[in-house]
DNA sequence: CCGTTAAAACGAATGTGATTCGTTAAGTAT
DNA sequence: ATACTTAACGAATCACATTCGTTTTAACGG
């Protein structure tokens, strides 16, 4: 075939390709993607230099989403905002994630959040060592409650041995989205109560 | 070669050698977990479905080293110390995790815990709903914590574009281990004080 | 214009991993 | 003893990631 007089391909057609592979079946290989983009395999290689590679673009995009909020809010509405948005850029493509825990954050767009995060939290009276600690507490929580929403169906729909009290609790949920949803804020809330910079330490 | 006298394989010695595996390397694959035991790779579908199959019993194995706390201590002590056992399993096998974040949990030690933390948070004045909330946001939390923990070396030592708050911040940052830690610590007391049965949805 | 270089496609080939199947030999129950 | 099951093996299959050599053509420098 040759060259192409216009290019097949390029790392947003990739990128895009990819993303939506992930959010159909999470079932994303380099031949799929390549039949995909209507293309040979190999092909993708004079574009990304491998698997992990379009794995990194992929993080990027979900985390270009990402919108940070103005300046000049209070701390708590800041935090509360940035969080809801990261976890949305990942909720957006759950089956994203086992994805992203297989290697290294070296995402900008990641690095710029977690700027403003440390801008506002200064802004505030925490300390350095404080604004580190909420930073990590932010991201574990962000993750781990996108983990939860990506979670494939009925982990809360035991077999044996449930006793009275968690019984009661689990037949308070509605649809799983919904109950990560509530559960995100309810947590979210709980942490901002939490964080509090006269405790400082 | 045969059968021979006495069984080379069970589910426990293919589930230490795998976490062995997991442990060393993070590496864990069919052939090279067979060549640990000294057995062909066929071998081991005698003893177990599959690959996930394995995973699975990975995961009872890390659940299976919680220890729930005595009845009868206030619900915060209670909570704290099945979340830093849950999270220390977790922590005791980083390369675990992502292998972890691809299936659906179904552990009957898992239930068991969920069960410990719903009778505690019940005995206290929390309903139901808030119950299943704080199952889910300290499940989330433990998850993305030990997320954190496994991350591979320095998301924390960007390239570029890092404002004064959030480089001050990371320079109080000692090793990565016990940054988790502190992080980890933090964040759970934040939690305990933002859980409150009186403030009731 | 023309010739050289680099880009971008392809197909073939390699290596690894997961899984299946047929075979063999040794336990186990009638 | 005989029949059935268990647990090993090796060979074979299939999928995936990646590399390489080849081809065609775009882009660029004279």
């Amino acid at each position: 075939m040759g060259r192409p007089s216009a290019p097949l391909l390029d790392t947003g057609r990739i990128t895009t390709a990819a993303l939506a592979l992930v959010g159909d079946s999470g079932g994303f290989t380099i031949p799929l993607l390549a039949k995909k983009l209507g293309v040979s395999p190999s092909s993708l290689y004079n574009h990304v230099s491998g698997r992990d590679e379009i794995v990194e673009l992929l993080r990027e995009r979900a985390m270009s989403e990402v919108e940070l909020p103005p300046h000049g809010l209070d701390w708590r509405e800041t935090v509360a905002q940035i969080a809801r948005a990261y976890r949305d850029s990942y909720a957006r493509y759950p089956r994203l994630i086992p994805l992203l825990t297989e290697h290294a954050v070296n995402s900008a767009h990641a690095f710029g959040m977690y700027n403003a995060l440390a801008d506002a939290l200064s802004e505030a009276e925490f300390g350095p060592a404080d604004v580190l600690n909420i930073i990590t507490v932010l991201d574990s929580f962000v993750l781990g409650s996108a983990l939860d929403l990506a979670a494939p169906e009925a982990p809360w729909r035991p077999s044996v041995e449930v006793g009275s009290a968690l019984r009661a609790a689990l037949d308070t949920a509605s649809s799983k989205a919904s109950r990560s949803d509530e559960a995100f804020e309810y947590g979210l809330r709980a942490l901002l109560a939490g964080f509090d910079p006269r405790l400082d330490r």
